[in-house]
DNA sequence: CCCGCTCCCTAACGATCGTTCGCTCGAAGT
DNA sequence: ACTTCGAGCGAACGATCGTTAGGGAGCGGG
């Protein structure tokens, strides 16, 4: 897997990925509504009026990394699903640049999936049409690894939000510290994954319910 | 000018009651910051004033809702890790109930995982202190199952964050109709947990790595 | 009858919020 | 030399925030 780029438009401007970078540190930090705009001019030793020259509100800040971030993972994983490998390597592949991916960029990662909310209906919608796609993509393949005998499970689509909720369930306390600790903890989680979708239907061996 | 504790005794208030069911529909539904102690006042019908007759703050607001369910959720829970069963036994209780105490009262949790980070560290560390405690119980008898050959994870610690991300991750997105859907989702849940921390190592099968 | 207590009220405080307006200034274009 | 323009500035706007001071109605016990 090749370099992580934090570009989404096609005006790279410095200072609006300053920008950007400093409101994820403290987005994250404090989060989206406790971190003020003033916080945020501070942080850039500039004043709060002139952020208005490069967006047009503390939402579209937001949305910036939000849809940004976004973006780029969907062009990072998606077209490893359209690689004609089995649905059980296919599932491993996307996994692991799926990890790979939120730990290389966890700042924006983690606002993504915590202050989202806070955007406006228009803007969360642009957002959530490209998780949607994603996890539409997830689901196709544990479906076809189901129809295949090679999943236990009933339904792919509870199945995939489990895969899909212990993974960005690990971004919030796990820091990686070098590119070994991403590779480590990406293989346990491909690993997991797959153990999940290959036993849940497996149970009934020892234990009756 | 003497303080006059109107807090926090065994005698649980109709009017706080209340109170703390409106603030945490409230919180759920457009977060503690963005839900204003004036919100609260109309939804209850009263002056903003008058909710610091019951309470001192905004934030001990919050802390009794985060409080008061943790404190709940380990009496219902931490009782099933001392009654003898076997490591797998034992998983599937607690998961079982964990499950159902948390679509019982979502509200109450949902508020406990997406603004817990709101309060003031002194008691943030209370609410953490009870949630550890219940983790830990948690590694302990992932720990005994690995030992016993029951399990085959590598790290019992990450083991149980796995599975509690995986359980907690489905509260943000499920809603239970009634009580059979609670019933089905936790037999469903305590599968996945169980086939994860079964064949966590048994992916070499059919796959190298 | 009056005291104290609970509960709620009106009114307002100071602080901070996101945002806007009009301006300056230097670099670049022609 | 004149214009344009991006970028930043100081100052302020109206709104909303959490919180407090002080008072009053109802009520039970002395």
């Amino acid at each position: 897997m090749e370099k992580v780029e934090p570009v989404s438009t096609g005006a790279p401007s410095l200072r609006v990925d300053q920008v950007l970078e400093t409101a994820t540190r403290l987005f994250t930090e404090r989060g989206y509504d406790a971190a003020s705009i003033r916080d945020l001019a501070a942080a850039l030793a500039m004043r709060p009026s002139s952020l208005y020259h490069h967006f047009q509100g503390k939402q579209h800040i937001l949305f910036a990394i939000c849809f940004g971030m976004q973006t780029d993972f969907n062009a990072a994983v998606m077209p490893l699903f359209h690689q004609g490998k089995g649905p059980v390597e296919t599932i491993q592949d996307v996994i692991r640049d799926h990890i790979r991916f939120s730990l290389a960029r966890r700042g924006e990662v983690l606002v993504n999936t915590r202050e989202r909310r806070s955007l406006p209906p228009h803007l969360l919608a642009q957002v959530n049409s490209l998780r949607r796609a994603y996890r539409d993509a997830l689901v196709a393949v544990i479906e076809q690894g189901r129809r295949q005998g090679l999943f236990a499970v009933d339904d792919p689509k509870l199945a995939a939000m489990a895969v899909f909720d212990m993974v960005n369930g690990m971004f919030q306390w796990f820091q990686a510290r070098d590119q070994a600790d991403i590779e480590r903890i990406a293989g346990t989680y491909v690993d997991a994954a797959v153990a999940l979708l290959r036993g849940w239907g497996g149970y009934t061996l020892t234990n009756a319910r």
